[in-house]
DNA sequence: GCGGCCTGCAACTCGGGGGTTGCACAACCC
DNA sequence: GGGTTGTGCAACCCCCGAGTTGCAGGCCGC
């Protein structure tokens, strides 16, 4: 069930999208709550909020009538490991084939 | 000093430059030569392996007439080490925010 | 119940990036 | 030297995504 790394890391790929990570990271907010802070329309956070929600970095908590957004870190270290194993793998890999070029 | 973490991110975001790494992660190779193995264009990688570089994902080397680019693995693996603390100082301050509403 | 927030959906603009083709140039091989 | 292979640069197309405005619907409080 583990998402593909791929769109997490196009989510991760947008400035505007770490600011509202920042900004979640300091306490759960709406996305109206986001907007009054960042130099962006309500709309555009809403569909920034959906994106990282599909990647599963962030979850909606219905509070009323208005939907707060905590992020998650867990799945950000998660991936994190991820990638720490896929850059090991290949450096073990590469080190690899060079001794074996040089035991010729 | 260490480079910034979203232009890393977004030279990550595609499917295409993960084709790339992973096939670079096998050894070291030229742009035609995963032109051969990957169903686009050779300028196309070379953009590509242009935006790795960049990032310092990757690393050109001069062989003769040809460039073989090396993956560099422990540049990832940096990478991750900080996304993990940074998911890792959310989830702590998020805690730390939630254990000060129960002292209510 | 009624006015004010907050959210959700739809349509539109526009700039950037991924991909291609074409050509010029450098280096290897025979 | 001449043909072949590998690289670099430039122009171009095209789609997607970030951002906007506008409007309709739901919940709150008075």
């Amino acid at each position: 069930m583990t998402v593909t790394l791929v769109p997490v890391f196009a989510a991760l790929g947008d400035e505007t999208r770490w600011s509202i990570l920042q900004a979640l990271g300091e306490g759960e907010a709406s996305a109206s709550a986001l907007a009054a802070r960042l130099p962006v329309t309500r709309q555009a956070i809403a569909r920034h909020l959906a994106v990282l929600h599909e990647v599963g970095l962030v979850e909606p908590v219905r509070a009323g009538r208005e939907v707060k957004y905590r992020v998650l870190g867990s799945q950000l270290s998660a991936t994190a490991r991820r990638l720490d194993a896929l850059g090991a793998e290949w450096d073990r890999r590469l080190a690899a084939i060079k001794d074996i070029a040089e035991q010729l």
